[in-house]
DNA sequence: TACACTATGACAAACACG
DNA sequence: CGTGTTTGTCATAGTGTA
């Protein structure tokens, strides 16, 4: 079998056409990545079907920027057409292989709506071609922030619609700014009850005793996945203790950028502390005790990777009325289930979730977490590329469909905190976005041939 | 092998300013 | 408008211990 029929066949696999597939390899050429052809169909569709000129979402939140703001951004745009266009490129359409498009990030980042968010927003329309809506019903996240380009990348992967934006310290005490993109409706969204507090002297009250007054935070900034260790709460505590009550400025300055940097709380004069996993994990929306039973490392690690469970939740809450026998979930980088606990917290019945986590620890707190929850048939796989399109389809057909796929692909080379391997959407971890869209598409068109 | 801890100081993108 | 400044980030590599 030829090279260029092999990929035809992979692509026809994944529910595209083979008119589609070979219009993509005449564009892109026989040696591109599968990845590249499949945004070159993705971004073809959209093309043919969408104009790109008129905003498929009409969102006040999208329109927030100033006239003259926008009106440079557009020309910056239009100048980095110009620039990466055409003739650079040979002869490939700027609009297939061209990553470098702007994703405006609406500021503030409040998604399409949120619970009690005034003034009453305008109404949002989002239209979403008749052939991507659900069921499946999918929902994809990862980090706001990723290098300029990806969520292009992210959107015309996933049916060219429009990501929501959101930022959870509108739901919460922390910051946490994330991108989703999924084909649900967006009224009618409920969010749990009861709200969770916004404030971190809400959420921890008890800390109100030893904050000095020249910490003025009233949020955490992001979770992430390691904490400060005592070196740095010494190094504070003995900075506090050499100089006056209050301290020179330049010593809060300092000590403000560790406690920002690392989510530290005042537990005691002068003693400032990390964040416990219990308390992550409340921040976060997860029952207590959720992650616990593996080490510590673990637990911050698994803690700072997963979803908030409101903001996911109120997004999710959309399929309570519809699907009242409950749901078969396909769940791929579970992680320790944010997914799956914001489905649990909505009374929404999970009759099977197939699970795709590869880290240990982050499967054993799950499964337990299931074990002592859920009624329902947890089916476990260890790794998204060992998950064959046959085996997607056997699923697929055993089960009778899947009504939700969820997930949210490695940030690892995505994240601005690295400064190692933050080498974008085609890093060692974050590639494996691919994968989520290789399996979507399995199951959309497995489902799709009933 | 698993864990705890430490130092690291990159980088894009938003922002402020003249 | 360019240009410098500030901000904040689902992190990683390496070391030592048990």
């Amino acid at each position: 079998m030829s090279e260029k029929d092999e990929k035809i066949n992979s692509l026809v696999d994944m529910g595209f056409s083979e008119d589609e597939a070979n219009m993509a390899i005449t564009r892109c050429g026989v040696d591109g990545d599968l990845s590249i052809l499949i945004d070159s169909i993705s971004a073809s569709r959209v093309a043919g079907t969408l104009d790109l000129s008129n905003h498929q979402v009409t969102n006040r939140f999208f329109d927030c920027f100033g006239g003259r703001k926008k009106a440079r951004l557009l020309e910056e745009r239009k100048k980095k057409r110009k620039r990466y266009g055409g003739t650079t490129q040979g002869n490939q359409p700027s609009l297939d292989c061209n990553h470098d498009e702007h994703m405006l990030i609406p500021n503030p980042m409040v998604g399409f709506n949120l619970p009690n968010y005034s003034p009453p927003s305008i109404r949002v329309t989002r239209r979403i071609l008749e052939q991507d809506i659900g069921p499946p019903y999918f929902y994809y996240e990862n980090v706001a922030r990723a290098l300029n380009g990806v969520w292009t990348t992210f959107s015309r992967s996933l049916y060219g619609i429009q990501p929501e934006f959101v930022d959870s310290k509108h739901l919460c005490a922390a910051a946490r700014k994330r991108g989703y993109i999924h084909n649900l409706p967006i009224d009618n969204r409920a969010p749990l009850l009861p709200l969770p507090p916004k404030t971190i002297f809400e959420a921890f009250p008890r800390y109100k005793k030893w904050w000095p007054s020249w910490d003025r935070r009233t949020q955490f900034n992001c979770l992430l996945t390691s904490v400060a260790s005592a070196t740095v709460t010494e190094r504070i505590q003995h900075a506090l203790e050499s100089t006056g009550n209050p301290p020179p400025p330049s010593v809060t300055e300092r000590i403000m950028a560790e406690c920002k940097r690392y989510n530290l709380v005042w537990v005691g004069k002068n003693k400032a502390a990390a964040l416990e996993p219990k308390e992550i994990e409340y921040l976060l929306g997860f029952p207590k005790d959720h992650t616990r039973g593996v080490c510590d490392t673990n637990r911050y690690k698994s803690l700072g990777n997963t979803f908030h469970v409101d903001t996911v939740a109120y997004h999710l809450s959309v399929l309570k009325g519809m699907f009242p026998n409950g749901v078969n979930v396909l769940s791929l980088f579970t992680g320790i289930g944010g997914g799956e606990v914001a489905l649990h917290r909505l009374g929404i019945n999970m009759r099977t979730v197939v699970s795709v986590e590869i880290d240990k620890a982050s499967k054993r707190i799950f499964r337990d977490w299931w074990d002592q929850t859920q009624t329902g048939t947890l089916i476990e796989i260890d790794d998204v590329k060992s998950l064959t399109n046959d085996e997607v389809a056997q699923f697929v057909t055993r089960l009778g469909g899947f009504d939700l796929v969820i997930g949210g692909s490695p940030c690892n080379n995505l994240a601005g905190c690295n400064r190692y391997t933050r080498n974008g959407l085609n890093g060692e971890k974050s590639v494996l976005f691919y994968e989520y869209v290789r399996i979507l598409n399995v199951v959309k068109s497995a489902m799709a041939r009933k």
